[in-house]
RNA sequence: GGCGGUGUAGCUCAGCAGGUUAGAGCAGCGGUUUCAUAAGCCGCGUGUCGGCGGUUCGAGUCCGCCCACCGCCA
């Protein structure tokens, strides 16, 4: 089943990276979604340092729109100093959950704006952009035009709300030139888009071609005057997803950092299945024109459906990242996230649920794993790790189990699928607690001759929970370090490498003192209602 | 209406290019252990693989039709 790597073929998925989380629209705080994207990027890139690849990030903030105007305007405050709050929030969020995008760009930075412009510039010179009168039914919750079939009882069918009519000049970005091109660049790449499902979908929408036609990148300013202007018509600003877009290139250090390029040869953007289009269709054409190659890949995720239904701000059942971090420690939080969602499929949340795979995974197999180790250490071999006496083939075996683990786990990770990777990982903790009931070390330990079984047993279990610790340190970077701590070296994670610091099965040295410490994660006891 | 997807054990999902008695985790039931976080370990699943038909020596796995749900598009 687990294909044992090819020597010739070194570690897959260990070269370097550049990823970017989607520039998330800031018109309230973040929630579950947006947290599983970003984690997903934080894990990867956590990965990726952990093979010694370079790795770069980044996140940002999307606060353009008219949306933003509407939503700041019920505040009673400006737009800039509306979505500096938010974009504010997004960032104490994900600081205060450990998360470090390597940049953060708001689309209100003048850097940002800089680039918008300049790029504008560029595209308009070479004949990529014309302007044109439009006439037609305006919503505003999508900040587009509306075709009689997106009208359900003279409603937006999305956002139930009444279009306005509107004439207006636009410019248009002339995308369409370039589907065909497109659609030969996503056919010869396979794995330009993935899961499959959603290279499909692109493809669908480009061999259809009804629905997508040029692309409105500007609005009057007499109407939205809150936008970045376009450099050759100052009566207008650019329309939001031209302009957010670029963020993955500003984020980059675009265009003068030395460092920009061999970021965007390697670069990936993770994405919700929401906003599919902008990125599978626009973004690569925009790049086109531009005059940069396409991104390497595009990673689509599902939806988080929360207490089995869709998540929206009229039913209330937004998930804090911050509340369940409060709540049940935010590295529960994570890795239910990060182990429940098939990435690409849709995902169930309830507390419930939490409760279930955090109790299953976290506290009965792993945590109770380190406890029960460290608790035979301390009894019977003073504290300090043992040195094994006489390994044998149960003792191989699980340090064979460590290595197929590390490799199986890249190549989760290879292909986006952190599910699986952790689901390697806690196998491997299962691995371990089997060994140690079979070599029962608390029985060998009351026989007279069995002190060599109790050494070498819980000499391979610790061995066992470094592998576990230098394993999950992309996944649940302070578990990984609390296990670290445990076992007495601390510092197994400030320089480890993968795959050689786990295939060194015998570096954890005999003799270090363990620390017992508190359980990693406790049991999740839900209140019953009654 | 068109295109695409999904439909596999109570739940969440694996099953790649068709081939021995269809799997995993969780939940449940029984047993066992006591080092450990009422944890661990062992054992237990007769599931019409949505339905019908077809191709094949052989189909969950390919083809057609149908049903249900979802998405994109119109």
């Amino acid at each position: 089943m687990k294909r044992s790597a090819d020597p010739a073929d070194p570690t897959p998925g260990a070269g370097p990276l550049y990823v970017t989380t989607p520039i998330y629209y800031a018109n309230a705080a973040p929630h579950i979604g947006h947290t599983y994207t970003t984690v997903v990027a934080d894990t990867l890139v956590r990965w990726r340092r952990l093979l010694g690849a370079d790795a770069f990030s980044v996140s940002g903030t999307d606060e353009h729109g008219e949306k933003m105007v509407e939503a700041a305007a019920t505040r009673g405050v400006a737009p800039a100093a509306f979505t500096a709050e938010i974009s504010a929030t997004f960032q104490q969020t994900w600081a205060e959950l450990g998360i470090a995008p390597d940049a953060f760009v708001r689309t209100t930075d003048p850097t940002h704006t800089r680039n918008v412009q300049a790029i504008l510039q560029r595209v308009w010179e070479a004949g990529w952009i014309e302007q044109r009168e439009y006439d037609g039914l305006y919503c505003i919750g999508c900040e587009r035009f509306l075709t009689e079939r997106d009208l359900v009882d003279g409603l937006c069918r999305d956002h139930e709300r009444a279009p306005e009519p509107r004439r207006e000049s636009n410019y248009f970005f002339r995308m369409s030139r370039e589907f065909d091109w497109l659609r030969d660049h996503i056919e010869r790449h396979p794995e330009f888009i993935t899961p499959e499902r959603y290279r499909n979908e692109a493809l669908a929408m480009l061999r259809d071609e009804s629905g997508l036609g040029d692309l409105s990148i500007s609005r009057p300013k007499s109407r939205l005057a809150w936008g970045v202007e376009l450099p050759f018509d100052p009566e207008h600003v650019c329309y939001v997803w031209f302009d957010a877009l670029i963020s993955y290139l500003t984020g980059a250090g675009y265009p003068d950092d030395p460092a920009f390029a061999a970021r965007w040869d390697v670069v990936e953007h993770l994405i919700g299945k929401d906003i599919l289009k902008p990125h599978a269709i626009f973004w690569p054409i925009m790049l086109k024109t531009i005059g940069l190659p396409p991104y390497r890949r595009l990673h689509v995720h599902g939806y988080w459906n929360v207490d089995n239904r869709k998540v929206s701000k009229s039913l209330g059942n937004m998930v804090s990242p911050l509340a369940m971090r409060d709540r049940y420690g935010f590295e529960a939080f994570r890795y239910f996230l990060l182990r429940e969602m098939s990435f690409g499929l849709d995902a169930g949340f309830s507390e419930e649920a939490l409760a279930s795979r955090v109790n299953a995974d976290l506290a009965n197999n792993l945590g109770n794993l380190v406890s029960r180790t460290l608790n035979l250490v301390a009894k019977w071999c003073d504290g300090r790790v043992p040195a094994p006496e006489n390994e044998g083939d149960a003792e191989h075996a699980v340090a064979a189990a460590a290595v197929a683990t590390t490799d199986a786990v890249a190549h989760a990770m290879a292909t986006l699928r952190p599910h699986d990777a952790l689901a390697a990982i806690l196998d491997l903790a299962s691995t371990v607690n089997r060994y140690l009931d079979t070599q029962a070390p608390w029985k060998a330990a009351k026989q007279p001759d069995g002190e060599a079984r109790v050494r070498t047993s819980l000499a391979t279990a610790c061995r066992g929970l470094r592998a576990l610790a230098l394993l999950l340190a992309a996944f649940l970077p302070n578990a990984a370090q609390g296990i670290a701590e445990r076992l007495g070296v601390p510092d197994l994670l400030a320089d480890a490498r993968l795959p050689d610091a786990a295939q060194a099965w015998d570096a954890l040295a005999p003799g270090t003192r363990i620390d017992k410490g508190a359980a990693l994660f406790p049991r999740i006891e839900l209140r019953t209602e009654d």
